[in-house]
DNA sequence: CCGCTTATTTTCAGCCTGAGTACAAGCGGA
DNA sequence: TCCGCTTGTACTCAGGCTGAAAATAAGCGG
């Protein structure tokens, strides 16, 4: 479309190329007592952000430096998420967000900064499955997603809208998919259900809105990183960059039932662990909490080494 | 680290952020009879790509104003891919890289314009299993990754190095990982063995490099690329973004085969694309090309709105 | 020693997967 | 025509993995 020029190469083009400004973002995730929880700025309504400046060696020290000058928290596991445009499309120039996953230790509590931790589940109160179904979906959310949907204007809309909010939402019979994060949230954006697809609008009928709101689109990125995370943990030894150095096989366990947002069958989790050969013992036991003591974990570094890339879903001829 | 801007929000810390350029790059893949191949530019020596513009209204779709531009083609299926910076460092002002991946059928030679399309395995020669281990691997790579390991200065990284090779090339007695294409070529650059990670310095005594190569870090883009496409071939059906509206199971077979560049097992194939329900046929045979006529299938669209996520590897319990 | 709590091990049936084998259908040449 | 070749399609079977549940072990407090 439009002119054709012929020299392929970029930035030869002759056209102007119009510079952008980037800016990088931050999905910092922990665990701890109370459950899983992301790192914010601005009374946990932000997430850690600032723009990719020259002084920075790469994307990901610059991501760093912004981290650790908001909240006085230094990195440790990152991993890119995606790259946004068309926020902030306010005059000439545009804006780049890239965005990352960060995990970490909720620990070193030395700083003298100010460090917020929000819950996942107050954002998304209704990705918490672990003590069941939780009643804002029904009382809350289907009532709305169907009157999003019975709002459509023909009826294969209408249909579609249902259909994608039973899909999401793992309604009418249908499993509840704890991955589905971003795409609930979505659904639930364009359904104007979150506070995000609404303010800077004239407010419509739409009081009371479930889950507590941030800044821009930084819920979204939430979403993505937890969506991200809870399918990660399913192939990839991530949960450990969560973990303290050593750990019970419970507490294990706990943690990543608090990303999952579901519960666990503890035997065959035991198995799949040891199996796995993931975790060595430490030969001591827990500090009684309760009941027999437990025996003391820590994780086997030695399994980044051994490629332990799994999974596949192909029937593929073994050699 | 250095200053401590008090004001958290990004864009706001009085700092002068400095701006830059973003070029967007596609991988875009298709399959035809002689096996998978890339869309490129410039004698099958560099990805489609260009600067991501003001005009442009997303920047999914600069990416397909540039790819329809340098090559005629317009695309379907498309997916982020990474975003790099840090290369081109010439200067003041910084590039950014946005990478996509992109699946299409071949068809369509309407256009005037040139299109090129280059073989993947012209690029990665060691990648194609589909009829055995290639030889350049045991004859060339092989004693090449173990000359490297053995050049390390102390024991620890000699093994170390040597186990990364085992792993990434299924050296060994190891098995053999299609997915680790990437790996692959970052492990072969490290060890000077791509022509990437040699020219433009005073040429060692390497001679014949193995693989046609690129420009920039092209080539390793399109590695991602196929990293990516060959692990996302097992859990999602984008396959048939790949196919022809109409096809036979064979055909299919040959398609994904071609991809992950190694065989499969044919009744298993069949087994799995049935039992998920992919496909349906069309109630016509196949023009003989051989044997028994084959029956024709066509794609379910309907799956995609299935939310057919498959594939846990947590014990999650059942509600 | 009993009852309570939590930890750890075993068992078992069902499903999925890799692999092999058998059978069906069209074609071309002897 | 029959045979052999090629390709397509169906069936079988053993092993491994998974979800679920039951059984056993170890500490604590009364």
């Amino acid at each position: 479309m439009g002119e054709q020029p012929k020299g392929i190469k970029k930035s030869k083009t002759g056209r102007k190329a119009s510079d952008v400004k980037a800016d990088l973002i931050a999905v910092v995730a922990a665990v701890n007592n109370s459950g899983p929880c992301v790192l914010t700025v601005e009374q946990e309504a932000a997430l850690p952000s600032g723009p990719f400046e020259l002084a920075h060696r790469s994307l990901q020290s610059g991501l760093r430096d912004w981290v650790e000058q908001q909240t006085g928290h230094s990195l440790g596991y990152i991993e890119q998420l995606y790259t946004f445009a068309d926020r902030d499309r306010i005059g000439a120039e545009r804006v780049i967000s890239i965005s990352y996953l960060a995990l970490t230790r909720e620990e070193e509590v030395t700083g003298a900064t100010r460090r917020c931790w929000g819950s996942w589940y107050d954002y998304f109160p209704w990705e918490d499955h672990r003590s069941g179904t939780p009643p804002i979906i029904r009382e809350v959310l289907r009532p709305r997603l169907m009157e999003w949907a019975d709002g459509a204007a023909d009826t294969a809309t209408r249909l579609e809208r249902q259909r994608r909010a039973a899909v999401a939402f793992g309604l009418d019979e249908r499993a509840w998919n704890e991955e589905l994060a971003l795409q609930r949230y979505e659904l639930l954006f364009e359904a104007g259900i979150v506070e995000e697809a609404t303010r800077d609008r004239r407010s419509t009928e739409l009081a009371s809105v479930p889950g507590r709101p941030m800044v821009a689109d930084h819920r979204r990125i939430l979403a993505t990183g937890i969506a991200r995370l809870r399918s990660k943990i399913k192939y990839r030894p991530v949960v450990f960059e969560l973990m303290p150095p050593v750990f019970t096989l419970l507490q294990l366990q706990r943690t990543v039932e608090a990303l999952a947002g579901r519960l666990i069958n503890k035997p065959n989790f035991r198995r799949l662990i040891e199996q796995q050969e993931l975790v060595e013992e430490t030969g001591e036991t827990s500090v009684d909490t309760g009941g027999r003591p437990a025996k003391l974990y820590r994780f086997r570094h030695a399994v980044l080494n051994e490629g332990a890339m799994a999974g596949t879903k192909l029937p593929l001829a073994r050699p």
